[in-house]
RNA sequence: CGGGGUGUAGCGCAGCCUGGUAGCGUACUUGCAUGGGGUGCAAGGGGUCGUGGGUUCAAAUCCCGCCACCCCGACCA
């Protein structure tokens, strides 16, 4: 194993696949496209999850979980939600195995064939509202307000750790309303409370948008999403949120009577993040060195090496270390005190520099005689001597210097690479130098969209839900349109 | 599913063309020194060479089949 990561500069693809593999995050498994998470890397998605569910309580949601398995028959309830999925869709089709007459191990008991084949979940919408339609019946059933962990399989063609895998975690909302605009509204919230996280605790900045119809999530009506721009000048879609109209209710006959008692269908919306944010977080802010985690975000916060020759050394070095520790663990910030004598100072800050701990702290013989402590923040590899007196609420303060400043610079890059772009020959010139986000005029037709698909490979992000109105031409066929529209090469 | 590539120690690879004792780096174990940025030296353990068949006195190496994985495309969060 070779002690450095690839550059970013020369190959980032596998920067990104080294560094997932060297910060201990996560490695393939016998399966194909299947991860295994560690530890280390599922307790970022354990803080995620955290924080996203005391959102989601914050906001009147509660949650449930709902079963692995789907009917086939659910499925094709809804037509383009069945088209969407479908070709991507794993099919239990037995339920036993036996022993091979030849002894060569175990088969399939073509015995035990399933009357109805069952679906492993793509997304939950299906069972969720052949559920709903029993848990419905009037205005005051509503609105129903329900979230669910979980995990899901998609059988992609092509997959890459955490960014797209056959198998992830995820959540899903699916909530009910008894009419559009409040069915909007809840889309829109939750929309912004992605966008919140995203930018407070990823401290990743986002376009919020909405889907052309091309893009948007088979069953909806309409879908918004947040836009994240890499390091690489590719987009990713970090979350997104459907405004659902009455389609799976009318698939699922799900009615109730409202309050002029007339009987009409419910409105939904559907909202999911997954294990992608977590690919999200380490393309956004890491470096050559490795990971670099946002504070919020971290694992660990704080690491404290100490640096000794001797046991007595040592000894009286963790008497400072721990005291540090305590008086920082009562504010809240979590600490790891790393004494092990297996390996050397050297070894462990290459270690946790890999790992993305955002402050390091370094205590050796000679600080202990100058009353020091040597301090390093891994978001500029910056070092620095403190005074041990008084250092707890620097290293707080410290803290939320660093989340602030991986989010300015995150935000910087993308102001960098967001240019706007009124030429189709500047287009593809921009796109094939730099990525990053265009924004240019598009005459609003799926045709057109497809046509610069397949000639550039860009798709549009979304259409900013922020934008200003702008008369301008088509960037393609010079057709009239109202706003500009973000393109990109995407994940 | 099309095009390309790779399977040899936990990991990364050489050896194959030209058949003849299975190697290197790293990781691991032990000892001594070392200890403020992946420490040095020495010794040691670890292999059905992806798999099935064929050629041969002899196959990691040559021939045929199969399997797996990776990369590039079509599909996608």
């Amino acid at each position: 194993m070779s002690k450095g990561l690839p550059k970013r500069s020369e190959n980032y693809p596998e920067w990104y696949n080294e560094l997932v593999k060297r910060a201990d995050l996560a490695e393939n498994s016998a399966v194909r496209g299947c991860m295994v998470i560690k530890p280390y890397g599922f307790s970022i998605w354990e803080k995620m999850q955290a924080t996203l569910d005391q959102m989601f309580k914050d906001t009147g949601h509660v949650n449930a979980y709902f079963p692995l398995f789907i009917p086939k028959s659910y499925l094709s309830r809804e037509a383009s939600h069945v088209e969407g999925f479908a070709k991507e869709c794993a099919v239990v089709t037995h339920y036993r195995l036996k022993n091979a007459p030849d002894g060569s191990g175990v088969i399939v008991d073509p015995e035990a064939k399933l009357e109805e084949e069952l679906i492993v979940r793509p997304t939950s919408e299906t069972v969720i509202w052949s559920t709903y339609k029993n848990w419905i019946q009037s205005y005051r059933d509503l609105p129903l307000l329900i979230n669910q962990w979980a995990n899901v399989v998609r059988w992609e063609m092509r997959t890459r750790l955490f960014l797209r895998t056959t198998e992830f975690l995820w959540q899903e909302g699916h909530t009910a309303h008894a009419n559009a605009a409040e069915a909007i509204a809840e889309t829109e919230q939750m929309l912004e409370v992605y966008a919140t996280f995203a930018e407070q605790f990823m401290a990743l900045p986002v376009i919020r948008g909405r889907k052309t119809a091309n893009e948007r999530f088979a069953g909806a009506v309409d879908t918004y999403c947040i836009e994240a721009l890499m390091q690489d000048g590719k987009a990713l879609q970090a979350g997104t949120s459907h405004f659902l109209g009455q389609n799976f209710a009318k698939a699922f006959d799900v009615r109730f009577a409202s309050q002029d008692q007339k009987l009409d269908y419910v409105w939904g919306t559907s909202w999911g993040v997954s294990t992608r944010l977590v690919g999200a977080l380490i393309m956004a802010h890491s470096d050559d060195e490795g990971l670099v985690l946002p504070p919020k975000l971290a694992p660990i916060q704080v690491v404290i090496v100490p640096i000794f020759r001797s046991n007595e050394e040592l000894t009286r070095i963790s008497e400072t270390a721990q005291a540090i520790r305590k008086n920082l663990l009562a504010k809240g910030i979590s600490v790891k005190y790393d004494d092990r004598d297996t390996y050397k100072p050297g070894w462990k800050f290459t270690e946790y520099e890999m790992k993305g701990v955002p402050v390091r702290l370094a205590i050796g013989p000679k600080d202990m005689d100058n009353g020091t402590v040597e301090v390093a923040r891994r978001d500029t590899r910056e070092k620095m001597t403190m005074s041990r007196e008084g250092i707890e609420p620097k290293i707080a303060q410290l803290l939320t210097d660093i989340q602030e400043n991986i989010y300015q610079r995150a935000w910087a890059f993308r102001q960098e690479n967001t240019v706007r772009v009124d030429s189709y020959g500047e287009f593809k010139e921009l796109l094939d130098r730099k990525g990053g986000f265009l924004l240019a005029h598009w005459d609003g037709t799926s045709e057109t969209e497809e046509k610069i698909k397949e000639e550039t490979k860009a798709t549009i992000r979304c259409i900013p839900l922020d934008a200003e109105e702008e008369p301008g031409a088509c960037v393609y066929t010079g057709k009239p349109s109202a706003q500009r529209v973000v393109f990109a090469r995407n994940y």
